[in-house]
DNA sequence: TTTAGGG
DNA sequence: CCCTAAA
């Protein structure tokens, strides 16, 4: 470790910080500390406070050129001529976006979930495109909203390990004009010439909105379509797995379905077969009754019989197509009606007891 | 105590 | 990240 104490900057860390900046305003950073650090306890209201100069300082040392994305078309200056057409100052921090643990260039995925869980868009489209909507579409520059706040795009270099071998590189001589430009800003100073806003000058501009920049678009744009062409492979799996999810849902709703017209069914019968039982019964009691009545001569089996024929059985009029069921329910109702039927021979029996007569045949029950 | 700014 | 003058 370089420094005694030195925790790297994690980016939730300085969204929070450019959040919470632009909330509280610049330079209260006790306050800030007060309200959105309380609980990282190895960031001091000074750390904030460097860590907030750090990224004035890359953000100004990329300050773009006047021209925006026409002069050179690189992302610096489109970043600033994102923000320009939304009518607002012409401020932006370009960043790369590293993962924490091993500061490898992050995902789409990981953007996207980043944009999610914040809620900033994440505009994905070639310099090109971009120049070509500025001639084409934004003619007047205050009608149109592109966004909701200043665009904050953070900043490529904040997460470079040695600042000496980036600055190389983006440090060309326009950058470097401009940032003896803007060392003469003060902080709450006006730009010079107009050209840009000193950041502290946002103070009252919600920052909300950030727009992530692929350092080159070109070979990001094969690397991410790539990603996308696994996402929606992934989606589409996921998609089959719910398709047969469906079908096998489907059949079990089938099934249901069966089993609740077979009880329906059953139902039928047995209510069928309660009512026959029912009149089986008043009849056998009428019978009884005129036996005890003291009725004298025979009366055989086939006289009960006799008796019993007439029985109407009232059973929501079955039609044609019921026929089945009708059958169905008849034997049913006839195997319930052993134990009246036994109780009729009994009384058989009973009656031939006294006349001598003993049908064999249907003691077998 | 807090902040700005040099190192 | 540390130090310190200044407020």
């Amino acid at each position: 470790m370089r420094r005694k104490h030195h925790r790297a900057w994690t980016l939730v860390e300085v969204i929070k910080l450019v959040d919470s900046v632009s909330q509280c305003s610049v330079g209260r950073w006790s306050e800030i500390k007060r309200l959105s650090f309380s609980s990282h306890s190895y960031r001091t209201s000074a750390n904030l406070k460097d860590k907030w100069r750090n990224l004035l300082k890359v953000s100004f040392a990329q300050a773009p050129a006047n021209e925006g994305a026409f002069r050179r078309a690189g992302h610096t200056e489109a970043s600033v001529d994102l923000v320009s057409p939304a009518g607002l100052p012409p401020v932006s921090v370009l960043s790369a976006l590293v993962n924490d643990e091993d500061r490898s260039m992050s995902s789409l995925p990981t953007l996207t979930n980043l944009a999610l869980e914040y809620n900033f868009p994440i505009l994905r489209c070639p310099l090109t495109h971009f120049i070509w909507y500025r001639l084409t579409v934004t003619e007047d520059r205050g009608e149109t909203t592109m966004a909701q706040g200043p665009l904050l795009t953070l900043g490529q270099s904040c997460y470079r390990k040695s600042m000496s071998s980036g600055r190389k590189d983006w440090k060309n001589q326009e950058s470097q004009q401009h940032l003896e430009d803007s060392s003469s800003f003060r902080l709450g100073g006006m730009p010079n010439g107009g050209k840009f806003y000193a950041l502290p000058n946002l103070e009252s501009i919600n920052l909300r909105a950030a727009v992530f920049n692929f350092s080159s678009v070109e070979s990001d744009t094969t690397k991410s379509d790539k990603m996308l062409i696994e996402e929606v492979q992934r989606l589409r799996a996921e998609l089959k797995r719910l398709e047969e999810q469906c079908e096998l849902k489907n059949h079990k709703i089938q099934e249901c379905q069966q089993k609740i017209e077979e009880t329906k069914e059953e139902a039928a019968k047995s209510k069928a077969a309660k009512e026959v039982i029912k009149a089986l019964a008043v009849r056998l009691h009428t019978i009884l009754g005129k036996e005890n009545a003291g009725q004298k001569g025979k009366v055989g089996i086939h006289d009960c019989m006799s008796n019993l024929a007439p029985i109407h059985i009232d059973m929501n009029s079955p039609s044609d197509g019921n026929m089945d069921i009708w059958r169905n329910t008849l034997l049913g109702t006839l195997e319930n009606c052993r134990v009246l039927f036994a109780c009729l021979v009994a009384f058989r029996l009973d009656r031939n007891s006294l006349t001598g007569e003993v049908p064999t045949n249907l003691c077998k029950r």
